[in-house]
DNA sequence: CTCCTTGCTCGAACCGGTTCGACTCCTTGA
DNA sequence: TCAAGGAGTCGAACCGGTTCGAGCAAGGAG
């Protein structure tokens, strides 16, 4: 089941059925239907180890994620969906590797093996040593998210401090003066999520442009904690009439802990946003909120892969993205709530 | 950077390198603390495809799900989550490939090619060919599901019939009578999943058992469709008082179509099903459920692929799990509403 | 002092592909 | 009629590891 089998079945040498199959050279008819028809018969397929140390590609891209000591996120489900499917229309298998650092034994495996050909990363930090290993490397990778000096990389982000901020102008055109800020988890705000950064620098800026009176929140990513910091935010200002979250898997916790304070959303309580768009269709009322296109980000994160991994010296190049608000149902006027 | 390489700057034969690195023959302190040294300084890690060849072992194993097209779920994120973090601690990495088929492409290549030493099919049917395929070639697999005839397979399943009849006496049990079964969308209970039918089939046994008044329906796998199959339920039988369902991601949507046709949960309506629990938690009330041990399917999963990689011919071996139901605050008596 | 182990190392072959250079025909044009 | 050139094929080398058989030196037993 190897190629010599083939080439010794169709009477012709090795190198022979390696040009038929690749057409790297040209082979005549005849013989070329002659190793078709073994193929054929016998359902060879080359062994892609031996492949890949010939050519010195694997086909394959690793896809970098941190360990999931930290549940994932419904947001991270649907990267990973879409870069496999993008990433199988290039013909490029998918390799899982759960690490969060650059000396986690899973990373060292994909790039000090060569396991892979290049690799995307998610769920980056301002200061990511797994990307500045790989810049000084010079290997191929792209970041779905930005580090704090993003300018010669490639990546494809989000602005959440835009979208953040977006959030806080509809609250405070709205009439809302008093808003929290729920967060991703403290812990990763201290490892320097760029999200939680970026977004919470957002969201103050805007605030303090708009005179908002804000507390700004960690929340632990599932819905007990999202209960809890509802309950901690109305102890500690009850005046509070809206929230921006950041965190998706908290979501279904917030509301919850809304409706146990009596809070109705939205008639006196208004909750927005950054969430993927199908997470935040579940909830109700429907979330209003800046959807994370993360179905397009794995693609183009995987396009501008493909694109470096085919021009290795082509400079860098990055897409940011900063979707409009989705108005759905879960914000309204302040005040609407007291003076019914 | 290769074994030559090293051979050559420690004044060793390659031969000598590797067996330090292996252990397999004894080396001379002096010569492997030679060869350790120059490694370390060189920063040298064995080419995965080179070694992969050598020995027929990628040290990869593949993870074959269906294509995102029908979107994923949580408890499917869950699922490679718990594999991707079990492989890796057997030093496995994982390879994700979207196939629904044998034939598909990406099938073919994992296998044909072999790119893993092994398989974790996900998503099973009752008649599944990949399952069929694979058992066909010996080929060492392990299913998350069963297939109508699981008797001489590797696998790990959920007893979706008795969880989904646990479901249906709970419900009797709270003096139910009308009770509606939400299944995944009608594609895939065509498509002969096993969880659908499963599923609908113990739902259906236990109802008559109890003598209850069913109607089963299909939904699809979002919250849009969840709503609508409410709506559809509420007009098709007005009086119906509960529903048992296995769609996750349509949870909130029925949750929604509850809601808005004025029926409270649990108070004149109850709602529980088999879901991973994490989820089941997302949503207010809480779901009285059947909590999908997700992590632990997907840890055995592995556990089982190793142990089989190990012992290639290993007498089949499986799990049938079948957890308890979690009561939380999704179900009550019948006809607490109307009393009220 | 020989003979046999045992410990350690080396060279060569192999895994299954790809690719380069060379060789043989066969055609075409001068 | 012969040189030039292109199509088609082959053998050999190579990718970077692992493993087998053999050789050599030191040490212990007889």
């Amino acid at each position: 089941m190897n190629i010599g089998e083939i080439a010794r079945r169709a009477g012709v040498s090795r190198s022979t059925v390696s040009y038929a199959l690749s057409g790297k050279r040209p082979v005549s008819d005849d013989t070329r239907r002659k190793i078709q028809e073994v193929i054929d018969e016998l359902g060879y397929r080359p062994n892609a180890s031996a492949r890949a140390l010939a050519n010195g590609r694997t086909s394959t891209i690793g896809l970098v994620f941190p360990p999931a000591g930290n549940h994932y996120t419904g947001m991270q489900l649907d990267f990973i969906g879409s870069v496999v499917e993008a990433a199988a229309a290039y013909d490029y298998d998918v390799l899982l590797s759960p690490s969060g650092v650059d000396s986690d034994r899973s990373f060292q495996r994909l790039l000090g093996e060569r396991r892979v050909d290049g690799a995307i990363l998610m769920e980056i930090r301002l200061q990511d040593d797994r990307v500045d290993h790989l810049a000084a490397l010079d290997f191929p990778a792209v970041a779905i998210g930005r580090t704090a000096h993003p300018e010669d990389g490639w990546w494809v982000g989000l602005d959440h401090t835009a979208l953040a901020a977006a959030c806080v102008h509809h609250l405070a055109d709205l009439g809302h003066h008093r808003v929290a800020f729920v967060n991703r988890p403290e812990q990763l705000l201290r490892a320097g999520y760029e999200s939680a950064h970026r977004g919470l620098d957002g969201f103050t800026k805007a605030a303090a442009e708009r005179g908002l009176a804000v507390r700004t929140y960690c929340c632990g990513d599932d819905a007990a904690s999202g209960q809890a910091c509802v309950e901690r935010i109305l102890r500690d200002d009850p005046a509070t009439t809206a929230l921006v979250t950041l965190n998706e898997a908290a979501l279904g916790g917030l509301y919850r802990g809304l409706a146990q304070a009596g809070r109705h959303v939205p008639r006196d309580f208004s909750v927005t946003g950054v969430v993927a768009g199908r997470w935040a269709e579940t909830v109700t009322p429907q979330l209003t909120a800046a959807d994370v296109p993360a179905e397009e980000m794995g693609r183009r994160a995987v396009d501008l892969l493909v694109e470096r991994l085919g021009h290795p010296d082509a400079p860098p190049r990055h897409h940011l993205l900063a979707p409009p608000i989705s108005l759905r149902a879960s914000t309204g006027p302040a005040g609407a709530g007291t003076t019914s």
